[in-house]
DNA sequence: ATCGGACTGTATGGAAACATACCGAACCCA
DNA sequence: TGGGTTCGGTATGTTTCCATACAGTCCGAT
């Protein structure tokens, strides 16, 4: 527990790393309380996703869940294994998989949304609405922000030979 | 780029989701911005620490950076073999190394003070000194109830056999 | 003095995610 | 009708982190 932070919160250390912090701990409350159903949050977002909007492709899942393609696909083999989703071909595309929801699949995404109501009455506790409508306003301020630098190519890169054809 | 959220905010995606997502990419551009150090944010934190507070055993960073022991342990092995931090035995524990910053380190933590700075400028850009408070303030209240809910064992564990002998 | 418990740091195996490269399919535009 | 480009999904290797188990050390109770 990061209790006492007596020590820990030099000049540098401000509001942009709590919430880094703050995330990581969320997360990992969110995962402790999926455990019961056997899953972590990102295969749980996935599955609603899925029950939620019927035949999606992967890549879209994976923007949607905050995941490259690659681990998205893992993710899928994974809950298809288990019987909760399925990959349907695309009739107009045979690149693409449609991913959908099975019977069991929304079952448990049901539970899910159980869980996930629970969880969040617990996490706001003595956080109003109001309050939580600030925090939204914020994030999507700064994320507006970490999406401009992230698009910046760098400021001054030192990665060995910078090839930069124009 | 979660870009498009046209069909991305169902009913269950709320706050707290989102304040995971924005965390994640608050930690890439972080990370992005200390590529030019050859560091990633916790390597960062964690020399940080060390320039700031001296000689500091291991276990007591890890909690100041927020990962396990193994991984600060680690982390302290590359920091080292990069002459940026020294292990000194402490003389009145064998069992504990003392972490301390070297000149080189100490140099290092200079620039990535430089770089913070811009960086958190950059972040801050259309937010208030007043709102940065009040999410500093949620985030503290947040991280309370989710301490809360990581210290309750849980509410139905399901996790096989939960075997204490052997 | 010594035994058991608690603690520090490390080794190990595994999970999750990424970046990259690749293949096949689709698209575009002459 | 082709040929280059783009796109969807997968394979591969690496990184980072965790959980667990372990050895060495300290400390307190007996």
């Amino acid at each position: 527990m990061p209790a006492d932070h007596s020590r820990s919160a030099p000049s540098w250390r401000r509001v942009e790393i709590a919430l880094i912090d703050t995330a990581r701990r969320l997360r990992n409350a969110f995962d402790h309380r999926l455990a019961e159903l056997d899953l972590n949050l990102n295969q749980a977002s996935l599955l609603a996703f899925v029950n939620d909007f019927g035949g999606t492709n992967q890549t879209e899942l994976a923007e949607l869940v905050g995941v490259g393609r690659a681990s998205c696909g893992a993710m899928i083999d994974q809950l298809e294994a288990r019987g909760l989703v399925t990959r349907n071909p695309d009739p107009h595309d045979r690149r693409v998989w449609l991913v959908g929801i099975t019977d069991e699949g929304s079952a448990l995404v049901q539970r899910f949304y159980a869980v996930d109501e629970c969880f969040r009455q617990e996490i706001r506790h003595g956080i109003s609405r109001e309050e939580r409508q600030q925090l939204a306003t914020l994030l999507e301020r700064l994320g507006t922000n970490v999406d401009a630098i992230l698009q910046t190519p760098n400021p001054q890169k030192k990665s060995s030979v910078s090839d930069r054809s124009e």
